[in-house]
DNA sequence: TTGAAAGCGCTAACAG
DNA sequence: CTGTTAGCGCTTTCAA
């Protein structure tokens, strides 16, 4: 029975044991291993196969230590968040190719974001980038004082900040709406979301715009499916009832089909619906929903960029780095009064 | 303008500046800050009210180096799994109560399994939980050599492994649509996903033990919607059509459902529908899928109890754990044959 | 109860 | 080009 190997009684080979074998000093080892200058190529060669042969990985720890250097940059996300998935995504290719590392500390249901937080600074990790942050701006600034602090999707004042350009997404909905024919575009808002004041910001100037002032409509959201359908059975006991409605974002527009279709409403000829974000949701058959999607890879390396300028203490001339969304046209959105008779029998049939 | 802080010039408080603030030696403060025994009340506390004022915090890293433990239990995830989010969410609860931390390290789509582990040893944790590992087995029990390992939601011979019976799982699946009824009851399974195995025998072990031998039919699928679909569409060319079908995941029970709807098949008065994994998906109200649910927190901590028997060399009885799965009821099972008239006008209007 | 001193694995001066 | 030496911040004997 080949049982699990001891805990760390089996000591890993270190840079001494590696130039024991090889018969030279650890400062030369040490130079040949970061592939630093200093050594001659037969040398380094020779240190190289060795370390290879006897399994020898540098003690991160240690190199850290001595060289109080971590190459480390904190990223604090949402575990069940699948937009802060697509992000980590971007996070690790960017911070990869410019030679750091990432430490992650995840918020979860029993862990905060202050938590999460105090741990990737006992990591020394020398950046943090912070996706989505529910912390009060105050604590915010106070950490970018002791480290290069990135807020990404967040719009805070007085720190870096790296997001979508929310409103124009916004903006972006509400022309495909307009450009359609409709007239009368509700928005469910994200109540006091991240993102949400901005998105609403967005639906106010375009509607302005178009000279829809008087056709405002704003029903407070959230969210959950379950703040987008409230929002929703609100605004279908509206009379005129809205023939459009930008949601604040899919998981909440999902909400809303839900609701309109189960009141009989047709999706899109009843009632245009547009998303926000573009997840995974979205792009599911059942919903195929039109949607504005956000620019993850851009946003991560935007980020990593930011963290690593301020690292090097190069310039920085905004503060505030912002990406544009895209429209993504699906399935939820078509001209308005497009009503099929047979609207009503979307109802799902009763089993039983 | 207050701009950010520099990278490492302003030190962070030592050991050292402790110690001289309070007039004692470093010693004495690492064992106060340890809580060891071995210094008076009174100086503890003058030292941990000094550590506050400046703003202490122990360099893991430093301390580790010195004492060869890092109490650090890496995790290997997948980022886009919202599963693998409730684990790590168990994961970093019973680590903590254990008194070990939590080092994440993500697969996505340009980090693979193995970067992800390799970057896990670097950072010389002790143990190491891999959540639905890919890797092939022989790299597993390698790893498994060099330090204590278990593997979650995977069946891997000759190593540590916690996960749901997958198996029974399916059993409860098929015996309550047999409860409800059904006869024939197909299975969509998950190809060569982690798990599809135990999946496919339970199913056919049900089958045979209700004496549905007969009746049993498996068709090809995977962990996607579009996997989903493939095999919905296959299964609805039968003659007999089934009239209910156990699907590998609820992920892609969602593209069952689809097809069957755009089919004009009512769920579940024409076919029923049952999920495995209890996900955010299967939660919506516009699935509200019956489903087979995991215990994420107890798999959780039984890996990380896992790990540090391990750790502390207690004598291990078992290598495998297994946690029952839970049968939830929803919506899209019910008895057959219950077909509605207006089963064909649950297809979507056509816009235009 | 307290302090001095050694050293974890590594890097960065400097000397040869 | 190579080796020696001195720590990084911490824990841990061992004496006092």
């Amino acid at each position: 029975m080949p049982d699990n190997a001891q805990p760390g009684r089996d000591r890993r080979p270190t840079l001494a044991d590696v130039a024991a074998r090889a018969g030279v000093s650890t400062a030369l080892v040490s130079i040949a291993i970061r592939d630093a200058p200093g050594v001659s190529a037969r040398t380094r060669e020779r240190i190289l196969l060795v370390a290879e042969e006897i399994g020898y990985r540098p003690d991160t720890r240690a190199r850290l230590l001595r060289s109080n250097r971590s190459h480390l940059i904190g990223v604090c996300f949402g575990v069940q968040h699948a937009f802060h998935g697509d992000l980590v995504g971007g996070l690790y290719d960017a911070a990869e190719s410019a030679g750091y590392e990432l430490a992650l500390s995840a918020v979860t249901a029993n862990r905060d974001e202050r938590r999460a937080i105090t741990s990737l600074l006992q990591d020394r990790c020398e950046a943090m980038i912070l996706l989505g942050p529910g912390t009060p701006p105050g604590y915010l600034t106070e950490l970018a004082q002791r480290l290069p602090l990135v807020v990404v999707a967040r719009a805070v004042r007085g720190v870096d900040v790296v997001r979508t350009a929310d409103d124009e997404g916004l903006q972006q909905a509400v022309d495909h709406l307009v450009g359609l024919g409709h007239r009368r575009i509700a928005h469910i808002d994200g109540g006091r979301a991240p993102g949400a004041a901005d998105r609403r910001r967005g639906y106010l100037q375009a509607m302005q715009r178009h000279g829809l002032g008087a056709e405002i409509r704003i029903v407070t959201g959230g969210l959950t499916e379950e703040d987008g359908a409230d929002g929703a059975r609100v605004l279908l006991a509206d009379d005129p009832r809205p023939t459009a409605v930008a949601v604040f974002n899919d998981r909440s527009a999902t909400g809303v089909l839900d609701v309109a279709r189960t009141a009989g409403l047709a999706v899109p000829g009843d009632l245009s619906v547009v998303g926000f974000d573009n997840s995974r949701l979205a792009r599911l058959s059942q919903f195929d929903l039109t949607t504005v999607a956000q620019d993850a890879e851009g946003i991560a390396r935007l980020a990593v960029a930011r963290a690593i300028d301020r690292l090097d203490g190069n310039p920085i001339t905004r503060r505030e780095q912002i990406t544009p969304p895209q429209l993504i046209v699906r399935s939820t959105t078509s001209p308005p009064g497009q009503r099929n008779l047979l609207a009503r029998a979307t109802k799902p049939p009763i089993a039983g």
